[in-house]
DNA sequence: ACATTTTTGATAGTATTACTATTATACATA
DNA sequence: TATGTATAATAGTAATACTATCAAAAATGT
């Protein structure tokens, strides 16, 4: 992949813009790692501060509360997952062959062969964003974020997801539901496999990227490539 | 429905048994309506005991923190589902038409027409579980949670629901994943069609439970029914 | 090189949250 | 009537989630 790689942010959920310095590059690599082994529930700033040798008001200069600090970090993620679905499908005409790849990249987003290209560890950050994410949306908050463009990163790439669907079936009803559900259930059957086997057949031992990966591409392909009459999923038979 | 409906959940995420004393009712009631109206977060025992005009250490005997009462109430929610869907589905034989009524309970929970016949109103704990549920898994406590139980309601309604997709095509590989995909979607395209809509088709202006069940339907039919050589989903073509 | 601005660290302090402990009283039951 | 159980009232603690102040250090402009 790239070897300098900037991620920018379309909205600002930080104070000041922690990739400007020591201190807030250090609040970003310390919190992942910090948050992937505590959980977001026990993590602190407090801690996040003892850990990386500064202190609480000086961390609060760069986010508000951890909430926004998460938020900060998803949607770093998903400005990453695109650009990196943009880059793995550059070169792909066939819009059938195009889908796949952007599948595999989405359930192998934990896989990435090249990590740490900024001070960003994308792999424990991926782990984060799977145990972590539901809780950047599920807030009282959730529609002045929304305005705030808090969801922006998430958003684009669905649309860019669904625009795909779209250019293999022009038809297809749920473009949108189908991606978003996607995009949630790569996460979901990966955290299920590990934690709550018995949800999926997504197995953690040997390879839950590649299983999940065919059990995505089966649903996608099989909804979109769907010739069955609409209504005749509503009918008695 | 049921007159008299009583749920039973097989863990103890409670300390005392709520469902035995006035006061332990109005717990349950008065922690779904506040749940609702201020979100997990900003939900404290503080506030409910002021609304019950009960205190803080009196709620303390009945659950150990909060996160154990949310584990509670979501149990309870799949419990009932799973009633629901079993009442619903009971006396159809056709396969194919016993899912697609099941989809639709699970769909249109929150229009449930006969609320309260419990102290519980269905139609609230509803919203407070498309908006919270995540949250009850997503915590570093999960195995040991998990251990306890406390994830069984929903697990079992996941192997119900799966059985059923095997009823109609046994060869279909991923039932598990599938339904806990489309368990979690129902929510989820609720979710968004409120507050993300550009996430999704579902539409919350008009009948979102509609055509979330059309979506979920169209979604699980055409995976069930594909008849595409699982292989040719990963070839060139 | 010097003055100025910005950033950080150190310290302190507050309100709220998430509990635990104790005791007295009301209430139900045997 | 005695006895146990449930609740209310009160108090208190440790941790969390902040905010404010000030001085030192670092970066920046000229």
């Amino acid at each position: 992949m790239s070897t300098n790689l900037y991620i920018s942010l379309s909205h600002k959920s930080y104070l000041r813009e922690p990739d400007s310095t020591e201190l807030g590059r250090k609040i970003i690599s310390e919190s992942i790692n910090m948050m992937d082994a505590l959980g977001f529930e026990q993590f602190t700033f407090k801690k996040l501060a003892a850990a990386i040798g500064s202190t609480e008001a000086s961390i609060y200069r760069y986010f508000e509360n951890k909430h926004k600090l998460l938020v900060y970090l998803v949607s770093w993620y998903w400005a990453w997952l695109h650009f990196t679905v943009t880059f793995q499908t550059h070169n792909i005409q066939n819009p059938r062959q195009r889908l796949r790849r952007a599948i595999e990249v989405l359930a192998k987003a934990g896989l990435d062969d090249d990590p740490n290209v900024s001070h960003i560890d994308e792999r424990i950050l991926y782990r984060v964003v799977v145990a972590e994410s539901a809780k950047v949306y599920h807030t009282k908050e959730v529609d002045a974020e929304n305005k705030d463009g808090y969801f922006l990163e998430f958003k684009r790439l669905c649309r860019h997801l669904a625009q795909m669907v779209l250019d293999i079936n022009p038809a297809y009803p749920y473009p949108h539901a189908l991606i978003s559900t996607a995009m949630e259930a790569a996460h979901q059957q990966m955290y299920f496999a590990r934690h709550l086997p018995s949800l999926t057949e997504v197995k953690d031992a040997k390879h839950p990227e590649e299983e999940t990966t065919f059990f995505l591409k089966h649903l996608l392909f099989s909804a979109i490539d769907c010739t069955q009459k609409q209504s005749k999923l509503y009918e008695h038979e």
